[in-house]
DNA sequence: ATCAATCTTGACGCCCCCGTCATCTTTGTC
DNA sequence: GACAAAGATGACGGGGGCGTCAAGATTGAT
C-alpha cells in the first residue's frame, strides 16, 4: 500500500461519485415523485448502477431520503447562521435573513419543490420540523434578541412560527414571479414583520 | 313501491351510512399514515364492510381522497366566508377570520392533521391550493378592499401568502399548547398583521 | 502476471396491494 | 311467502417494489 486512509485510489474515486450520483438521482425522484411514491429502483434509474449497487451505499429508502434533507439543510442553516451573526440591526436581521432564504430558493429550486412535496414525510420522519432545525435556530436568536433588550418581549414561539410559515408560502409566491422577485418579497417580509414588531411591542407593553 | 326518491327505505340508509364509514375512515388513515401510505385496504378496515364493497362507493383511493379534502375545504370556507362578510373594521376582518380558523382546528384537529401530513398530495392532485381556495378567496377580499380604499394598495398576493403560511404554522403552535390557545394566537396574528399592513402602507406611498 | 479483496450486477423469491367477479345475502314489491 | 333487483362479500389473478445473493468484473498489492 502507498499509504493508509488514502482516498487517492480509482476505488475511493468511484465510491465517492456513485453516493453523489445515487443522491443527485435521489433529489430529482423525491422532488418529482414525493417519497412515498417513489422507489428505490425510480432512483437508480437515474444513474448508471444496478439496482443492487443501491444497497451497498445506503439500506434503504428511508436513509438515502434523510441523507438528501441533511444536505440541504445543512446550507440552508450555514447561510441563515452567516447572515444572522453580521446583522446590526432588527431590520437587517428580518431583511438579510429573508434575502438570504429567497435567494437559496431560486438558485436550488429542485430542494424547494423536494420540501413542498414532502412535507408531511418529512414532519413524519423527523420531529416536527419542515423547516426544522432552521426554525429552532430562528427562535434561539429571537430569545436572545429578547433576552439582550434589543427586541421586544413578544412571544417568540410564535413569532418564529409566523416567520417561518410566511417565509413558505412568500417562497412559492416569489418564485412564481418572472423573474424571480427575491428583492420584492424579502422588502415585503421585512417591512411587514418589522410594522408587526412595533405594534406587538406596543401592546405587549400596555397590557 | 311506496313512492319515488323516498330515501327512507332501509336500502338508501345503509347506503348512505355506508359511505359516511368509509369517508370517515378514510378520513383517519389518510390522517395517520398519509395518502401515499395508505392503502384502500387500510380504509375499510376501519369500517364493517368488506374489501369489494368500497369500490360500490368510490371508484379508487383518490375519489375518497378528494371526497374527504371537499367535506373539509367546504367547511373551512363556509365559516371563513361567513366571519368575513359580517367585519366591520380591518381589525376584525383579520382578527375574526383567525379567531375562526384557529378554532376550527381546536374543533376538527383530524382536518389538521390531515392537511399536514398530506400537503404533497393535495398540492400536486389540485392546482397547488392546500389551503387552496381559502387563499383564493382571501386574495379576492384583500383586492376588493383595496379597490375599496379600505386598505392600502399593498402587495396582495404577498400579503394572502403571508397570513396564510402564518396561519399555518400558528396553527400548529397555537394546538400544541395547553389548554389551546386560540385566543392567543388570534390577537397575537391580527397585531401582527395590522402592525404590517401600516408599515407597508407607509412604504407604499412614500416610494 | 497472479491473486485476494472489494465492488457490481441483475435475476430471483417474497410480499403486499389492487380491482374484479361469481356467489351469496338483503331489500322491496306483489 | 315468493321473486327479482340491488348490494355485499372475499377469494383470485395480476402487477410491482423490495432486499438478497451467487456469479462476474475491477482494483490494488506483491
Amino acid at each position: 500500500m502507498t499509504d493508509v486512509a488514502m482516498d487517492s485510489g480509482r476505488r475511493a474515486r468511484t465510491k465517492a461519485s456513485n453516493r453523489a450520483a445515487i443522491l443527485l438521482a435521489a433529489r430529482e425522484v423525491f422532488a418529482e415523485l414525493g417519497y412515498d411514491a417513489a422507489g428505490v429502483r425510480d432512483v437508480i434509474r437515474g444513474t448508471q448502477l444496478a439496482s443492487g449497487t443501491f444497497y451497498n451505499y445506503f439500506a434503504d429508502k428511508e436513509a438515502v431520503f434523510r441523507a438528501v434533507l441533511d444536505e440541504s439543510a445543512q446550507e440552508v442553516r450555514r447561510r441563515l447562521r452567516a447572515v444572522r451573526a453580521s446583522a446590526q440591526t432588527l431590520e437587517e436581521f428580518v431583511g438579510d435573513a429573508y434575502r438570504a432564504w429567497f435567494s437559496f430558493l431560486v438558485e436550488d429550486q429542485l430542494m424547494f419543490k423536494l420540501m413542498q412535496r414532502n412535507a408531511g414525510p418529512i414532519r413524519s420522519l423527523f420531529g416536527d420540523p419542515i423547516l426544522g432545525a432552521g426554525v429552532d435556530e430562528l427562535l434561539d436568536d429571537l430569545r436572545a434578541a429578547i433576552a439582550r433588550g434589543d427586541l421586544a418581549p413578544l412571544d417568540a414561539d410564535y413569532m418564529a412560527g409566523a416567520m417561518a410559515g410566511a417565509a413558505l408560502e412568500l417562497g412559492v409566491r416569489m418564485a412564481e414571479r418572472e423573474p424571480a422577485d427575491v428583492e420584492g418579497a424579502a422588502r415585503f417580509a421585512t417591512q411587514l414583520f418589522l410594522g408587526g414588531i412595533d405594534r406587538l411591542a406596543a401592546g405587549a407593553q400596555g397590557a
